[in-house]
DNA sequence: GTCGAAATTTAGCCACAGCTATATTTCGTG
DNA sequence: CACGAAATATAGCTGTGGCTAAATTTCGAC
């Protein structure tokens, strides 16, 4: 139907149309753990090199003012996912660590297809950094067993 | 540097560190026009369905209380992508209606790529509803030379 | 040991995006 | 054409995620 055809009964764009709430309260719902996840998997960077992360390194890191950081390291915590003392550095829980290994394992397979499909790195990097927040376990698996088959 | 190594100088790692803030600010632009895409693109669908888009439709398509929808709508026109007068339906701009086919677009590559390298269709369709709204000019013009080359 | 600089926290502001409840308008039916 | 139901708009709440400015704590230098 390309030019207007104002009353539509197509049961084909019908079933796609009642599918799209589902859709976009998944779109919605990845979005609100994307920024955890970010603060998550850098926060074990920041372990990884400095011991611990202290507020002001996680602040620059992710391009925020230091209350900014605060929060959102109150949020972890709130969810288990980090631990703290005042006035002291910021650690992962149990918990923390394996989704930041979890993130961190994601982030790099999902660079690795965009260059294997011919995405320049550098620009890989950039969108990765969005992207993974919406890549599933299937299409994770789908992304490896890609990358598998190129050798 | 597998088991802990707490003062790192490695010019890679801090290279790398460098360039984080920026990626992550970009995720977070990519992130705040994520909404208005999508709802211009569903407007663009409503309106090639039924004439014009409503905002009870509009917010059963996207799974949203009517308000949400009536707030979004008024983003929509603040922002030259929509028109409308009060109690009536919704239209888009020229520019509206010109997002509206990018996104579409990019919607489909996205999709196809996705296929393309093994995801199933079902799984394709939720994954790229978030997505989409990562993928550069550059990434996806590398995504139609990958299907080009496809056949 | 003191003290000042640096780091951290706290307070308080804003915009966005969701919600429920209520008021208003439109429109089909009788 | 009047009226009630449906659609729309408005008011007002919540939580997130930004920010600046001010208060508090820590820590290194002297
Ligand atoms: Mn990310
Ligand atoms: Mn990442
Ligand atoms: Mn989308
Ligand atoms: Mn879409």
């Amino acid at each position: 139907m390309p030019p207007d055809a104002p009353p539509t009964c197509d049961p084909q764009t019908d079933l796609a149309a009642d599918a799209q709430p589902d859709r976009f309260q998944r779109a919605r719902e990845a979005q609100a753990v994307a920024l955890l996840e970010d603060y998550v998997e850098m926060i074990g960077d920041l372990i990884a090199e400095h011991g611990e992360a202290r507020v002001a390194d996680i602040a620059q890191r992710m391009g925020v003012a230091h209350p900014t950081a605060t929060k959102a390291v109150s949020r972890l915590k709130r969810e288990g996912l980090a631990v703290s003392r005042p006035y002291r550095g910021v650690f992962l829980t149990e918990d923390g660590a394996a989704l930041a290994d979890r993130v961190r394992q994601r982030h790099r397979v999902v660079v690795d297809l965009l260059v294997a499909v011919g995405v320049p790195r550098e620009t890989a990097e950039l969108d990765a950094e969005g992207i993974e927040h919406h890549v599933s376990d299937a299409t994770l698996h789908a992304f490896e067993g890609f990358l598998d088959a190129k050798g």
